[in-house]
Parts: structure tokens; sequence; C-alpha cells
DNA sequence: TTGCTCCTCACGTCACGTGAGGTGGC
DNA sequence: TTGCTCCTCACGTCACGTGAGGTGGC
């Protein structure tokens, strides 16, 4: 059984789940593994179905994929991992509710409830987005703001020692200062 | 609110530091107690000097506009408490060089030296500020095509009922449902 | 006096970090 | 065979939460 190299496989023959190991996948997505077996224990990612215990842990491209994008949302909307496992729940249910439109067979009018659920979790998360970007630009204006201010006196400064000690080359980040 | 002192005071006698007490501050900055009574144990915010112990901390305005500050800082950037810290005494740092530079008796060779230096960290702290508001707005802009393509199809979903039952009103949120 | 908020331990919790000791695949 | 990564405990840490028991100001 450690005998299949994994060129010129017979078609049955799958690369057990793409053989991404899981500290290729915390490089991917820049964590650690430690990080992505805490996330299986407390249930937010999936334990791969039947690992025997001790045995190594596999992923697909398709899992490293979820998995980015629930550290983008964490690091981004800075939710704790029991709201962040609401937010992938709910992504799930999107995403069954894709496949259960791309088979035509469904009615209309549950069409269009699974079409406007969809569209209410997609205005809840605008919302959180929207808010948090709001109030960071707020912010960088006033970042934006004061580094005026500060550009403005050293204008100043240069023009005043211009006028005492005669025209020189305005200075303005030194490059090298001690300490 | 209640921000007049108890009537009639000598002026020379204080309103004990203007006499905010941890909860008020923690409700005006939206935190806990606790929290801030953490933040004086590691150090990120200053003891008050000499405060008998068993006594209640007392606050300034001026103390919980810098704890506000701090806390926006934290909440935006996603930064650890230690970090926070560094941005903090940062933050003096610049406050204390503003103070200097309204004494005019600074050389105009250190005062260019202090305003570079503010500029520097300015510049440091817009980065960090622009590059989340970036990842944050290209998330946002994400969630604006998907809701797009979720509506687009809603309304080819009520046209195709508008075509098959004649016209009616076009449902677009439902506002009830079961479960 | 009665409530309320405050105080200081001190243990609990969340989200991991960090070895310890051992097994498995190229 | 030798390294490397992986595995599972299990204890440590950061940033607080949460009572426990007691004191202080309007």
């Amino acid at each position: 059984m450690d005998q299949t190299p994994p060129s010129h496989l017979p078609p049955s023959c799958e690369p057990r789940r793409e053989s991404l190991r899981i500290g290729d996948v915390a490089r991917l997505v820049g964590t650690t593994p430690r990080t992505i077996r805490y996330y299986e224990e407390i249930g937010l990612l999936p334990e791969a179905p039947a690992r025997p215990a001790g045995q190594h842990r596999l992923y697909t491209h398709a899992e490293v994929e979820r998995l980015a994008e629930a550290m983008r949302l964490k690091h981004l909307l800075g939710v704790s991992l029991e709201e962040l496992k609401t937010l992938l729940t709910a992504e799930e249910a999107r995403a069954e509710v894709r496949a259960q439109l791309r088979r035509e067979d469904v009615e209309p009018t549950r069409r269009l409830e699974l079409l406007n659920e969809a569209l209410g979790h997609l205005d809840r998360q605008l919302e959180l987005v929207r808010h948090r970007a709001g109030e960071l630009r707020k912010l960088e204006h006033e970042l934006c703001e004061t580094r005026k201010r500060v550009r403005r006196k050293i204008r100043e400064q240069n023009a005043h020692a211009e006028g005492a000690f005669g025209p020189e080359p305005a200075l303005e980040l030194s490059g090298e200062s001690q300490s």
C-alpha cells in the first residue's frame, strides 16, 4: 500500500483527497497547523470522515479555498469563532441553495423564497462590512488631516530657514537621524 | 451629564480628578470595568499616582478620550495589546513633540527633526489603515457583485411568473416565512 | 439605613502557542 | 537509513469574564 507512485495512475485511483497536508494548507492560508486542528476540534471545519486516529489529515483545494475565505472574514470583521461558525453555516446554506437552483425542477414559489433568503443574508453581511469600512474611512481621513498640518509646518519651517540663511535645498526626510 | 461639581466648593478644592468613576468610563467608551482594570494592570493605562489600595479609581475626561481612541485603534486595526501599547507610546511622544513645538524656543534644526519624526509615524499608521481599508473594499465589492446576480435572478423569476400567470405585483421580500 | 457601585483576589474561558514523546511517508 | 512533517496529549498564555466576599459614597 506504500507502493503507489503518483504518476500514471488508473483513472479509478484518486490521488488521495488531492494530498494537501496540514502544513501546506497552513502556509497557503497564512496560519498554523495548530489553528487548523483547533478549528476542526471545535467543529468549525469538518473532520475528514473516517480518518484513522494518528493518521495524517489530507485536504482538497476546495477546502483550502473555504478556509481562506473563513479566515478573511474573521480577520476583516473581527468576529468570534462562534459568530464565524454561524456565518459559515449560512454560507453553506447559500451554496446548497445554488445547487438546488441549478437543478431546474424547483417550483417558482420555492425558488423565489430561496433567492430572497440569500438576498437577506447578503444584505446583513454587507451592512457589517460597510459599517466597518466607514469607521476605517473616518480614521483614515483624520490621519490625513493631521498629516497635512504637519507637512504644512515643515514647509513653513523650510521657508523660514530659507529666508534666514538664503536659498538651500528643502530638507524633508533626513534619512539619517541618531536614535 | 452630572458634570457640575457638587455645588459650593472653594475654588482651591478640585472636584477630585473630575470624579468620573470606572463604571461611567466603561459605559462612555463601550467596554467593561474589568477591561479597564486589566489595561491598568499590564501598564497600558497609567495607574493614578498614589491611589490608596482599595480606594476608588477616578478619571478625567482627557483620560476617557485617550482610552476611547485606544479602543478604536484596537478595534479597527485588530492589534494585540502589546502592539497597541507601542502605538500609544508613539502617540504620547507625538503629543510631547507638539508641546515642545508650541514653546517657540526650539532651534530650527531640532524642530524639523521632530516634525519629520511625527510625519514618519503618521505615514506608518496611514499605511496600516489604508491596507485594511483596501481589503474591506474588495470584500464589499465582491458581496455587491453577488448581490447583483441574486437580484437579477429574482427579476428574471418574477418576469417568468408574470409571463406564465399574467401580470401580478412583483414579489421581492415576502416578509413572512415559516421556519 | 438601604442600594448601588466600587474594591481585590482568584478561578474560568476563548483562541490558540509551545514543547514532549512518538509514528509515518519521500 | 536519515530528515522532515505529521500525530496526540497537555500545559502555557493572552485578554479578558465571572463570581466571592467585603468596603465606601450618595
